[in-house]
DNA sequence: GCTCGTCAAGAGCAGTGCTCTCTTTTTGTG
DNA sequence: CACAAAAAGAGAGCACTGCTCTTGACGAGC
């Protein structure tokens, strides 16, 4: 009875699974506006009309695929951090750095769904939130730890964050605790500025102007460590 | 003779414009991935195999609508630039950062083109790399006018670019002349960290996090004119 | 006047997301 | 074990897409 419940709750998961694997490899060729629910179906000897048993919708799967995405650059920025001793703060920092960007590199479509210009049409739904901060903690917690180990000394440079940005220095916080609201928002430069690179790399932005571009981004990731106030290398 | 043959090529060029623009409008409200030829057709009544005669394909006319987005948009830094006065060069850092923003959230799908993950399918051409870079002399004249007018005082914090970054310099230095290596390098951080806070409010990853997000992008971005060394406000 | 290039129009092809109906298979229960 | 109910597969079909090809009209230059 429930022995064979589970029998068949267990195919379709299984059936579910293999369809966001095929739907991952097609989105890498693809990219993921030539994401297609017939040709996944074609792909896996299945009629189309019968993908529909299991994701409703062409804008189901991609929020599969972009919750697994989140969760998977979580998941690999969780690995980096843990790879670098506890007290390298500058370290862990430049790990997860170079963490994200071997990701993206690494399926650049996939990175686009979740860092890059929203596929039309689609809107985010609440269940992606979750899985979407699981990297932000890993940023907020060396910083945080940073702090707390008495290793972080913020260059006196940037002015004084005004008030009315306190409400959102607090929520920020949340993932960063511990930390004044100059250094969050030190922490929220860093954290974009990555991104913004690494965006600017997969997007085309260096074409024909950066050549080295893995030696820039740590130089420059060093520079937002500086920034922040980590301890030097 | 020549009068008529160019009355033929008015009203060609006249059709390529509100082609462009009917294009640019649907953009708007259905995003790039949802531009439709024989939409534009429609409401041109105009039948859809017509506008081949005018663009051989989708593609085709995606590249217009990116090098009139980079123009529009090299311009708009330019007008924000000028607006300024000349020695007040952290104000006008901060007046080309703002233009960008405001373009941006003007008009966001025509920015995501530009900025965002590249459509899938879509190879941009050697057209689109000279009005691709109108606005990054702006930045690249304030920071070289900067150091010329002997403003620019980096603060001692980021570590040297290594030597393998010169060249890379070299390509920066032809919108930057004047500066060192460094400065170079912080100029970039500035240049990704600015696209990459407009990215992320853009697509997303503010949501539910940052609400006073016109103050936050300021405060960040004088936080990084003083990565730069641009003098304080 | 006649030819030739330009353009609009329409039909058509292969593909898409999605819905509907019909049939088969699997499941839990009397 | 038998049977009703639930789940899944199959197929046809709708409206849409980009794009190609052919046909017919128009206007400019020889």
């Amino acid at each position: 009875m429930n022995a064979s419940r589970t029998a068949r709750e267990r195919v379709r998961a299984e059936l579910i699974r293999e369809i966001t694997d095929i739907a991952r490899r097609q989105l890498a060729t693809e990219g993921a506006g030539g994401l297609s629910l017939r040709a996944v179906a074609r792909d896996m000897g299945m009629v189309s009309s019968a993908i529909y048993r299991y994701f409703p919708s062409r804008d189901d799967l991609l929020t599969a695929l972009i919750i697994d995405g989140y969760n998977a650059i979580g998941e690999a920025v969780e690995t980096a951090d843990a790879g670098s001793p506890r007290d390298d703060f500058t370290g862990r920092w430049l790990a997860v750095c170079h963490a994200v960007r071997t990701w993206a590199l690494e399926r650049p479509h996939e990175y686009a769904l979740l860092y890059g210009s929203p596929v039309p049409g689609y809107q985010a739904p609440e269940d992606t939130i979750g899985p979407a901060s699981r990297d932000t903690v890993v940023y907020g917690r060396i910083i945080s730890e940073a702090q707390a180990a008495g290793r972080l000394t913020p260059p006196v440079m940037c002015p004084a964050p005004p008030e009315v940005l306190s409400s959102d220095a607090d929520a920020v916080r949340s993932v960063m605790p511990g930390v004044s609201d100059d250094v969050v928002t030190r922490g929220i430069v860093a954290w974009t500025g990555l991104f913004g690179m690494v965006n600017f790399e997969l997007f085309g932005q260096f074409n024909n102007v950066i050549d080295h571009r893995r030696e820039l981004f740590e130089h420059n990731m060093l520079c937002l460590a500086a920034l922040i106030g980590l301890p030097p290398a």
